[in-house]
DNA sequence: TTAAATAGTACTATAATGGTACACAATTAT
DNA sequence: ATAATTGTGTACCATTATAGTACTATTTAA
C-alpha cells in the first residue's frame, strides 16, 4: 500500500492547522485538543518535528510551539523525513548493505531514479499547499512540474 | 521511510528475472534457486502475482510459471498494487471512512493529488525499464514525463 | 498411476508501530 | 523564592503487520 505511518499523516494535520492559525505560539494540549490527536502522541511528534527543525520550541509557561519558517518553505519531504527517516523505497537505496541477491542487484540503480522521482513529488509540495482549498478548476497559472522519472529514458 | 515490503521488492526481483530470461516458463524452484529466496517465499509471491493477473500459472509436471504479458507492458504500480494493494500514502485516501480529525480534513484533496502524482511515476515505469542497465547519460531521446503535482498550483 | 509441479490454507515468530507513563528541566507569574 | 506551567527525554507495553514455514489438495505429463 507504500502506507505513510499514522505520525506521519497526523503530523501533517498538526503543521496545517499551526500553519493556518495565526497566533504565534500553539501549547502541546492545545494542538491535542484542537486536533483530537491524545497529548502524549502530539508531544512526541512535536519532538520530532523540533528535532527536524521544522519546529521551535519555548519552554516555560506561556511556551509552546511555533513554525520554524514560512509554510511556504516546509515541504512534505521534510516532513516525511522528519518522521520516518530518508524516504526510499527499497532498504538498498538507503544502506549500500544487504544487498545481496544473486541476481536482481542490477535493478537497484533503477530504483533509485524512481525513488527520486518520488521524493521530487513531495520535494514540490509544501504545507502552505497543503492548506490551501482543493483544486479550483482555475487554471490560469496552472503549471506541470516536470519529475525525471523520464531518465529511464522511454 | 515511505517502506516498500521486502516481499513486493523480491517480487521486482523476480519479476525482472523472468523478464531477462527468454525460456518461456520457470517452476518456482528454479526461480527461489536463482534469486536466493526462500521457496515457500517464492511462492506465496508467485501466487499474488497470479492473482493479479501479471502472471500466468500452468500446473501440472512440467509447469510453472510465465508473464502474462510483455515487460513493457508491466508497471511498477501494478507489481506494488499487486502485493500491497491499493498504492495510497494514507488511510483515508483509499476509505473513506475514519477522516474524523475535527481540523485537518481539507488537506485530504490535497494529499490524493499527491498519491496521484506517486500513482503516475510508479505508473511510467515498466518491468522493461527496470531492466534496463542504468543511465547511460546519453541524453538523445531523454524525454520528461510530466506529473501534475502541479495541480497543487503553485 | 506416479511424479512433478502449482494452489490454498493455516500457523508462528519476529519486528514495527502506536500509544502511554513518568521523572526532569526551563521559564514565567505571583 | 516558590509554585504553576510547559516542553524534554527515556523507558515501557500492547497491538498489529510482516515474513517466513508447513502441510495438504489439485492438476497434468509421462
Amino acid at each position: 500500500m507504500l502506507r505513510l505511518s499514522k505520525l506521519t499523516d497526523y503530523a501533517t494535520v498538526i503543521l496545517s492547522f499551526m500553519a493556518r492559525d495565526d497566533t504565534q505560539l500553539h501549547a502541546a494540549m492545545e494542538i491535542a485538543s484542537v486536533t483530537g490527536i491524545a497529548l502524549p502522541t502530539v508531544s512526541k511528534i512535536l519532538k520530532l518535528l523540533v528535532n527536524a527543525k521544522l519546529l521551535i520550541s519555548t519552554r516555560g509557561a506561556k511556551g509552546g510551539y511555533t513554525l520554524a519558517r514560512a509554510p511556504e518553505k516546509i515541504t512534505v519531504a521534510a516532513v516525511i523525513s522528519a518522521l520516518e527517516g530518508p524516504i526510499a523505497l527499497t532498504e538498498c537505496s538507503i544502506s549500500k548493505q544487504g544487498c545481496e541477491q544473486a541476481v536482481g542487484c542490477d535493478i537497484r540503480g533503477n530504483w533509485s531514479l524512481i525513488n527520486q522521482a518520488i521524493h521530487n513529488a513531495l520535494e514540490s509540495v509544501t504545507l502552505a499547499d497543503m492548506i490551501r482549498p482543493v483544486l479550483s478548476q482555475d487554471s490560469a497559472w496552472k503549471q506541470e512540474i516536470f519529475i525525471p522519472v523520464a531518465s529511464l529514458y522511454r
